[in-house]
RNA sequence: GGAGAUGUCGCGUAGUUGGUCGAGCGCGCACGAUUGGAAAUCGUGUAUACCCCAAAAGGGUAUCGAGAGUUCGAAUCUCUCCAUCUCCGCCA
């Protein structure tokens, strides 16, 4: 959400920015929006003056009264005054719900223009134009046929999709034996890697109240991917950043704290709503999956830092686990509205011959802060708005698809990076389950 | 879940027969004076958001857990909700 001050003054660049992401559609709300904030404006101060002259007037009236208790005909004159307040309170009346219709379509526009997107956010309208930065290991390809994902897992005996569709239906699942140790392990890692890093651990509500929900996303992603739970104002998170983020409502920080940087587990629930292509059955979409996530909120000044570190971050993770990456840099059409600048980190998969998402590291600029009122007292004593990231360090179980899929042997038998071991008895193989 | 108590300016408190209370006092903090320096002492200041103003200065509005109501006027009265504490019940 941007500044209304902001769009007031620099209608231009504002409209620029729409342009850029190819939402011609949403040119005239800003139109619309400066000219409602202008009435909003001129309701707010003939309001303010019959406030300001109701408090002068009823003054007088209590002074009336207390000389009314010596001099009775002052009595008369308190009650003219009276008249007089009671004459103003109807189109007071009238100006706060002017006001309060005003506030409610101005907040709503400012929901839906985007945030304005750094200068070298590539340029293009959707997934399709994102731009490859660079890569990290070597993409190979054995001899040998990588099956598909659950196949991988199901020679282990680690998986249960059929189990999970009887209990909650499609989107779910079962991991057992070392499918499921290993899914723990990676959570394991990623956390300690983080913690080794200079993050702070933190595990936080995996349900959060409606006004935190529209504070951290949109209400377009709100309504595709929150569950709520019936007759309570609580929704389950679609990802720690949410409560992470939400931690931070109405607060003021005090500058010293900054940056925070905190590393975050949660179960993440989503309701994915739309139909998926054959590449996602198994767990790579799924209702509930678990996520180690880095969040930090820093100083305005050193986001763009902390966006390329904590991007770096998530490849070196994924090159201690041998399993090679690539940078993709989200383009302004495929960037969601509150977002600065964003990438993805994807993963090879020796399968598909592609690499595929697997962690995503955006920089919100002051979005999230303006909506949630989270502020920073500066050493001047002056209030300004602080920077949030976000980006994943693990999600599995996606990302033990790429897991499975690089580090299985001609044998069938998945080998256990260095890094891991540790987290899993020890053990530098795992051997499928006898047939 | 049941019963009771509480919720005021960073912290601690005063204020409950509604009217100079946006709010007193203490502590803390900032600046200044005093001092060779410090402590102590004294003085001054000490919220946030928004509106008006080209800007500054200045002025105004709102905020005493949140929301709604009664009233000319509410921190003070009524209702709803939330949070905290104590006791009971239940439970990983």
């Amino acid at each position: 959400m941007l500044d209304i001050r902001f769009v007031r003054e620099n209608p231009e660049i504002v409209k620029e920015n729409i342009k850029k992401k190819f939402q011609d559609h949403k040119l005239p709300m800003v139109d619309e929006v400066i000219e409602l904030d202008a009435k909003n404006r001129a309701a707010i101060t003939e309001a303010s003056e019959l406030r300001a002259s109701r408090n002068t007037l009823s003054k007088q009236v209590g002074m009336l009264m207390g000389q009314a208790k010596k001099d009775p005909s002052k009595l008369e004159e308190a009650e003219k005054v009276k008249a007089q307040v009671k004459a103003n309170a109807e189109r007071l009346a009238e100006l706060e719900k002017l006001e309060e219709e005003y506030a409610a379509r101005i907040r709503e526009l400012m929901m839906n223009i985007p945030n304005i997107i750094d200068p070298s956010v590539p340029i293009g309208p959707d997934d399709s134009a994102n731009v490859e930065v660079e890569r990290f290991g070597e993409a190979v390809t054995p001899e040998y046929d990588i099956p598909y994902h659950t196949q991988i897992m199901e020679s282990f005996n680690g998986v249960d999709m059929d189990a999970a569709g009887r209990v909650s239906g499609n989107g779910f699942y079962y991991l057992m034996g070392d499918i499921a140790r290993l899914h723990s392990a990676v959570l394991a890692y990623a956390r300690d890697f983080m913690i080794d890093k200079g993050f702070i651990y933190c595990i936080p509500p995996f349900m959060i109240h409606g006004n935190v929900v529209e504070g951290v996303m949109s209400q377009t992603d709100m309504d595709s991917m929150m569950y709520k739970i019936e007759g309570e104002d609580l929704y389950l998170i679609g990802t720690s950043e949410h409560s992470m983020i939400g931690k931070f409502i109405d607060q003021i920080i005090p500058e010293q704290s900054l940056p925070q940087t905190l590393t975050s587990y949660s179960p993440c629930f989503r309701k994915e709503k739309g139909a998926h292509g054959i590449e996602e059955r198994g767990v790579y979409r799924i209702h509930q999956f678990e996520k180690q996530e880095m969040i930090v909120v820093c100083k305005p000044e050193e986001s763009m830092d902390w966006y390329e570190k904590m991007w770096r971050y998530s490849v070196e993770l994924f090159r201690n686990m041998e399993i090679p990456v690539r940078q993709l840099e989200c383009c302004s059409g495929d960037l969601a509205d509150l977002k600065v600048k964003s990438c993805d980190i994807e993963a090879w998969s020796p399968r598909q011959q592609k690499y595929f998402e697997v962690c995503s590291c955006s920089n919100l600029g002051d979005a999230q802060a303006r909506r949630l009122k989270m502020r920073v007292k500066g050493e001047d004593g002056k209030m300004y708005l602080p920077h949030t990231l976000n980006n994943t360090v693990a999600a599995p179980p996606r990302m033990l698809i790429a897991f499975l899929e690089n580090h299985l042997q001609a044998d069938g038998s998945v080998t256990i990076p260095e890094c891991l071991r540790p987290y899993m008895g020890g053990k530098a193989v795992l051997t499928p389950a006898a047939k």
